[in-house]
DNA sequence: GTCTATAAATTGATAGAC
DNA sequence: GTCTATCAATTTATAGAC
């Protein structure tokens, strides 16, 4: 079955429990049976709808980026200032799941990023990318040129993603509200440089 | 044996082959075998040195410290700012490693961080606070006080490990390149503030 | 200390009944 | 389409000879 979307109930389940389980575990330390148990399907019945684990995965990463879409385009409404500064506050909706287990895209990168000649490890960076590309359009509406543009939506995914990365390492929820709202104070300020910065 | 140093050579090897062999897979996708393999020891005899593949981790971790604090020491010869530069830089040292495998520290680390109440967890932990640690060190050298000092410390190593991941997970050198020399240019004027910023 | 052989458990994948 | 039962391979760990 090659839909692009599945009515399947059994089948969107799967997807739904492995995303949460890569998330949560990692993907290589996830098992077919911990997929099977938590969507409430029999093991041998997962084989059904994916031939493989990697096919699962596949369908993993094309739900995250399904819903990453849908979300950067839902944070485009009040121009592109206000788009960029809900990105850099994503992970503030989420804390506690950014504590515990990373950014779920970034973390599963790192994860398929290893893994040899794997059409995985291209699909993954699909996540990443799309973050950058989206921050790089919003860039580009207020008049940035090509390569500035690009230049600092590349930062801006990188810092997010390291304030991510340390304060999940670190176990610490006030790093991240912290940090996150560093990198803000930073994007304001180049979008809106002001000749004598004043300390915040 | 519990030495902190241990001069046999097999488990030297040993702990060698799997820092190597986590960094190029991950640690859940490396096998004791493949471990054993690459040390040229045997499988059974790998359990001599470690009992489980969790003590061998630590080892590994137990490396990755230490060689991380000789590098950390080895940077401070000419002042703060030099010790900063240096290790912004650091990752251009070992493009082609990040960009196929990521950081040493952060992809062990997000990985180890999945793990429920595992030593390991904790120990991972001290790989990227000690070069928090460390640069809020040379910040403080500069007169900083407490506070700004860790800020700043801390959005370095995000920005470095963010930095990382993204070149890592896009397969892209010459980001990793770009990217760490605007991460300069950004402490560089942290340290060292313009009035008037020219556009580099 | 070092090694071979193998146990014990896990896990991705398959076969085949219903 | 759905499920049970199981295979085949892998992998952590152990036993015991030398």
């Amino acid at each position: 079955m090659t839909r692009a979307y599945d009515s399947s109930t059994k089948r969107t389940e799967l997807v739904r429990a492995a995303r949460d389980l890569f998330y949560r575990q990692g993907f290589h330390k996830t098992t077919l049976d911990n997929v099977a148990k938590s969507a409430g399907v029999p093991l041998g019945n997962v084989h059904y709808y994916f031939e493989t684990k990697q096919s699962l995965a596949e369908a993993v990463i094309a739900l995250h980026l399904t819903r990453l879409r849908e979300t950067l385009a839902s944070w485009e409404a009040d121009g592109p200032q206000q788009s960029l500064q809900r990105m850099v506050r994503a992970p503030l909706g989420a804390v506690e799941a950014v504590i515990r287990f990373g950014c779920p895209h970034g973390s599963l990168c790192q994860e398929l990023g290893k893994l040899e000649d794997s059409p995985l490890t291209e699909a993954g960076n699909q996540l990443l990318s799309a973050s950058i590309d989206w921050a790089q359009k919003q860039l580009r509406a207020l008049g940035w040129e090509e390569k500035k543009s690009r230049d600092v939506a590349e930062q801006l995914v990188a810092s997010i993603q390291g304030t991510m990365l340390l304060a999940h390492t670190l176990g610490a929820p006030e790093m991240l509200v912290n940090q996150l709202g560093r990198v803000e104070s930073w994007l304001e300020e180049e979008i809106q440089p002001r000749k004598e910065r004043s300390l915040r």
